[in-house]
DNA sequence: ATGCCGATGTCCT
DNA sequence: GGACATCGGCATC
């Protein structure tokens, strides 16, 4: 575990979770489960800005036992079941009562292959096997079982990967099946890597960041 | 290449 | 009863 650079609290704990879902962008996810290390690079990424945000479960101050973990402390797993099926990791940032999150839509594969195939029935060589937050959650084993966990942990938590992301392979975009969110759905809020073959989405439409 | 549709837990009206 | 931060299979163009 030594070897892996865990992202600390801090980097949650921070104000503009647009920024952090773009700065996740080439950070390794990382679980242990039983000893089967799976890691992969995160190359997609959605930004969810809690009450004001009309896409975020979380929109209106809306508060369940599901969406509470997203009232907590920033650095915690926010898991949960989308169509009756998928399992979608997110990632709580801010702080306790501020329900922001970051999505993470897709990975590429780079450590554990065998066991995310041996989980999805996929090969590596198959992109479908983490494109999508459905399907990453599958081939890491990630499941609403999760939802509140400490990524201060060694269950599941994101480190810092091995190369730095260069600013002009970052696009954004709007977010993916949010049309129901009225003008929210047209927020920018959305960031993938160009031209990786693991980001889902057909054909995205992006634009590069301008900073 | 594009589109429809079924699966199905949680939350909402 | 319907919508939903999805996905894969099958039909059609």
């Amino acid at each position: 575990m030594a070897a892996f650079d865990k992202l600390p609290r801090s980097f949650f704990a921070r104000e503009d979770v647009v920024s952090i879902a773009r700065e996740l962008l080439g950070m390794w996810l990382v679980t242990r489960f039983s000893g089967v290390i799976t890691v992969g690079m995160i190359v997609e990424t959605e930004a969810y800005a809690g009450t004001q945000d009309k896409a975020s479960h979380a929109w209106n101050e809306r508060r369940t036992p599901r969406t509470e973990v997203m009232y907590g402390p920033p650095g915690h797993a926010y898991v949960y079941l989308c169509y009756g099926i998928h399992h979608l990791f997110n990632v709580v940032t801010n702080a306790e009562d501020i329900p922001h999150a970051v999505l993470i839509r897709a990975l590429q594969p780079v450590k554990g292959e065998a066991a995310m195939s041996r989980r999805t029935g996929k090969t590596v060589h198959d992109a479908s096997i983490t494109r999508g937050p459905g399907n990453l959650s599958r081939a890491m084993a990630i499941d609403v079982r999760f939802s509140g966990e400490d990524l201060q942990r060694n269950r599941i938590f994101i480190a810092r990967g091995d190369q730095v992301v260069d600013e002009t392979n970052i696009l954004r975009s709007p977010r993916i099946g949010v049309g129901y969110a009225g003008t929210d759905a047209l927020l920018p809020y959305r960031f993938y890597l160009r031209n990786n073959p693991y980001v889902s989405g057909k054909n995205p439409v992006g634009h590069e960041t301008s900073r």
